[in-house]
RNA sequence: GGGCACGUAGCUCAGUUGGAUAGAGCGACGGACUUCUAAUCCGUAGGUCGGGGGUUCGAAUCCUCCCGUGCUCACCA
C-alpha cells in the first residue's frame, strides 16, 4: 500500500480510537477524510481534513478535536510531526525514510505500480465514436475516440473487463442517400453521366468507392431501376466506409473489440422484440405530444403516435417511437440496442456522445433504467466539440463541400501521438481549439515532447551509467541504500510520485483520462527542474563520479519517475520513446 | 422561448467532487549552457474565479436570479 494510504488508515484509526473511548460518538461516517498534498509546502509534506469534516457530527469544533487526533498521530513511527493550522488542517511531517520506501515500491511494481484493483473482474461495455458510415471520421470523432479509448485503458489497468464497442448505424435514409451517392461516383467512373447537384455527399472519396465499384462489378449494377442493385450497391459502399474508418482508427491506436449494426436489429426483429418487453411494462401508449415551447417549428401538427413514457425516468417529454408513416424513430433501434446490452449483462454501462447529442442524454438514461427495470443505469460522458485553427486561424469546415478535415489528415500532419496527448490536454466537457500549426511545432507549446523529453533523458542518463559501469536494472536500484537522498527537491518529487495512484484512482472514478495527461505534465516539469539544477551545482548532478552510494540513490529516482512516465504514456495510448530525434 | 453544458491571468486551460494566501502553459519582461540532451531551467509582471443574492466555521466549487457563449429542440439521423 501507499503512503497517503496508510497515512488515511492512521488517521482513521486514531478516530476509531477515540470512538472507543466515547471521546467522540460511534459510527462517524469516515469517507470523506482525505490526504492530501498541500498547495504550499510550507504547511507540511501531506495534510488531513479529517477535523473539518467529523467535527459536524461529532459536534466538537474543528480545532478540538485536531488536538485530540494530533495526540494519538504524534506516536505514530512514521510521521514526524503533526500541527494544527487555519480552520482545522492537520499537517504532517513523514521521516524520510517512509517515502524511501515508495521508491523501492515502485522498482519492485515496476508498470504495475498505483494501479490497484478496483474492478475486481467486472464487466464494463464502452461504447464510443459510433460515427455513422457515410463518410470518414472528422475532427470531432477523434476527440471521442481518443476519450474513449483511454477511459478503456484505464478501467482495464484497475481490473474491469472492458468490452470498447461500435454502433454502426448502417440503416435509414442516410445510408440510402450514400448508396446514391455512391452510384453517381460509380457512373462517373464508368464515364456516363455525372450530376454534382444531386449528389448529397460530393466528397472526393466516394470517387474512390466508384472506382472500385466499376473494378469489382464492371457495369452490371449501373442500372438503379431495380433496387437490389441498390442494395448491392448500399451494402458495398457501406463496407468500404467501415473498412477506411477501421483503418483510421488503428492508425490512431485505436481497436474496437465490437461492432454492433443496426440493420441487424431489424433483421433479427430486436427492434420489436425491445419495444414489446416496453408495452409489458405498461411504459408504451398512443398519445399526443405538446407542441414544443417556443420552437419555431412551423410545420408542426398534432398527431397520435406511439410514445415512451421516458418522463417516468427524468426526461422532459415522452419520446416517439414510430413516425407518422408506421416506421420506426431513429430512437427505435437505440431503444433495442440498449436492451442488448443490458442482455448482455454488463456491469457498467458506458455511452460517450458528442455535444452534439447532449439532448439525447435524457432519453437514452431513461430507456436503460426502464428497461433493466431500475437495476442499471447508464453512465454518459459527452465530449465538447473541437474547433481547428491553422495558424490562429479558424480553420471553416462544410460537410456538404466536402471540405472538413478529416482524422486521415489530422494523422498525416500531426501523428498520432501528438493528437492524443494534446486532446487528452483538455477535459472532455470543455470546448477543444486545436491548432494544427502549434500542433505540428515540435519544440513549443506541444506538451507530448516535454513529458517525451523526460523520459528520454532519464533513458540517456542510464545509458551514461552503465557505460561507466553502473549496474542499472531495478533489481539493483531497488536494494539500493536511498539514505543519500537529501534536499528538498529530491524528496518533493517523490511526494509527487506517490499522487500517482490518487491520480489513477480519480480518472477512474471519475471518468476522466485527462487527469493522467495533466499529472505527466507535472511530473515532467519536476524533474526537468530537478536535472537542471545539475548544472549550477554539479554536486547535483544524477551522476557524482565521486559518490557511489549517492549516484545509485538517484539513479533509483529517476529510474522510478520513469516507470511511472512510460506506464501513464501507455495508458494515453502514447509510445514513449527513449530518443528525440 | 425550453433543455443541457460552459464562463477562472492578455490567450489556451487545470483546480483531488465545500478547505488554507486560486495554479500551470503560452505570450511579455529579465536571467542561466566548456550539458547526465537548452526540445530545458530560474525569476518578475499579470485575478472582484461573468455579476448580484443565498446556504455555513469556510464557496471558483452547492442553491437562486440575471448577463454572455456553445450545443440542442415532435414527425431527421
Amino acid at each position: 500500500m501507499e503512503i497517503l494510504s496508510i497515512l488515511r488508515n492512521k488517521v482513521i484509526s486514531a478516530v476509531e480510537l477515540l470512538e472507543k473511548q466515547k471521546i467522540l460518538p460511534s459510527d462517524l461516517n469516515k469517507s470523506l477524510i482525505t490526504i492530501e498534498k498541500p498547495k504550499d509546502e510550507s504547511f507540511g509534506e501531506l495534510s488531513t481534513n479529517v477535523s473539518m469534516v467529523l467535527a459536524k457530527d461529532a459536534r466538537i469544533k474543528p480545532r478540538d478535536l485536531a488536538i485530540k487526533i494530533v495526540d494519538i498521530l504524534k506516536k505514530d513511527e512514521i510521521i514526524s510531526s503533526a500541527e494544527i493550522a487555519g480552520p482545522g488542517f492537520i499537517n504532517f511531517r513523514i521521516y524520510k525514510k517512509f517515502w524511501f520506501k515508495l521508491i523501492k515500491q515502485i522498482l519492485e511494481d515496476g508498470e504495475k505500480f498505483g494501479f490497484t484493483n478496483i474492478g475486481d473482474n467486472k464487466t464494463v461495455n464502452i461504447e464510443f465514436v459510433s460515427a455513422n458510415p457515410t463518410g470518414p471520421l472528422h475532427v470531432g470523432h477523434t476527440r471521442g475516440a481518443i476519450f474513449g479509448d483511454v477511459l478503456a485503458n484505464l478501467l482495464e489497468s484497475v481490473g474491469f473487463i472492458v468490452t470498447r464497442e461500435y454502433y454502426i448505424n448502417d440503416a435509414g435514409t442516410q445510408i440510402d442517400s450514400l448508396a446514391r451517392s455512391a452510384h453517381s461516383r460509380y457512373q462517373e467512373a464508368l464515364g456516363k453521366n455525372y450530376s454534382e447537384t444531386e449528389n448529397e455527399y460530393p466528397g472526393d472519396y466516394l470517387k474512390k468507392v466508384g472506382q472500385r465499384l466499376k473494378d469489382e462489378f464492371e457495369e452490371t449494377l449501373s442500372s438503379i431501376d431495380d433496387n437490389s442493385n441498390l442494395e448491392k450497391i448500399k451494402e458495398y459502399t457501406v463496407k468500404i466506409m467501415i473498412d477506411e474508418i477501421k483503418k483510421d482508427l488503428l492508425a490512431l491506436g485505436v481497436v474496437m473489440d465490437s461492432f454492433v449494426f443496426e440493420s441487424s436489429l431489424y433483421k433479427n426483429g430486436k427492434v420489436q422484440e425491445a419495444i414489446d418487453h416496453l408495452s409489458r411494462l405498461g411504459l408504451i401508449y398512443r398519445g399526443v405530444l405538446e407542441k414544443p415551447k417556443g420552437s419555431e417549428a412551423s410545420d408542426w401538427v398534432e398527431r397520435e403516435q406511439d410514445l415512451f413514457k421516458s418522463t417516468l425516468f427524468g426526461d422532459d417529454i415522452d419520446r416517439p417511437i414510430k413516425k407518422i408513416d408506421g416506421s420506426w424513430t431513429y430512437f427505435a433501434p437505440d431503444i433495442a440496442y440498449h436492451y442488448d446490452k443490458i442482455k448482455r449483462n454488463f456491469d457498467e454501462i458506458i455511452d460517450i456522445f458528442g455535444a452534439d447529442h447532449s439532448g439525447y442524454t435524457a432519453r437514452m438514461k431513461a430507456i436503460v433504467k426502464a428497461l433493466s427495470e431500475g437495476k442499471k443505469e447508464l453512465k454518459i460522458k459527452l465530449c465538447q466539440l473541437v474547433k481547428l485553427y491553422k495558424n490562429g486561424k479558424p480553420v471553416k469546415m462544410s460537410k456538404r463541400a466536402g471540405t472538413y478535415i478529416t482524422l486521415g489528415d489530422l494523422l498525416d500532419e500531426v501523428g498520432k501521438d501528438s493528437i492524443r496527448f494534446l486532446f487528452l490536454m483538455r477535459k472532455n466537457d470543455a470546448p477543444l481549439d486545436f491548432d494544427f500549426s502549434k500542433a505540428i511545432d515540435q519544440t513549443k507549446d506541444n506538451p507530448v515532447f516535454y513529458v517525451q523529453y523526460a523520459n528520454a533523458r532519464i533513458f540517456s542518463i542510464l545509458k551514461r551509467a552503465k557505460s561507466l559501469k553502473i549496474i542499472v536494472n531495478d533489481k539493483t536500484l531497488f536494494s539500493t541504500n536511498l539514505n543519500k537522498l537529501s534536499t528538498d527537491s529530491e524528496v518533493s518529487i517523490i511526494r509527487k510520485l506517490a499522487e500517482w495512484p490518487n491520480v489513477i484512482f480519480f480518472s477512474v472514478s471519475r471518468y476522466e483520462p485527462h487527469r493522467v495527461a495533466f499529472y505527466l505534465y507535472e511530473l515532467a516539469q519536476l524533474f526537468h527542474s530537478l536535472q537542471s539544477l545539475g548544472k549550477i551545482d554539479h554536486t547535483m548532478k544524477f551522476i557524482v563520479e565521486d559518490d557511489v552510494q549517492l549516484t545509485y540513490a538517484r539513479l533509483a529516482l529517476i529510474r522510478s519517475i520513469q516507470i511511472v512516465i512510460v506506464s501513464g504514456l501507455k495508458i494515453l495510448g502514447v509510445k514513449p520513446i527513449d530518443e528525440m530525434l
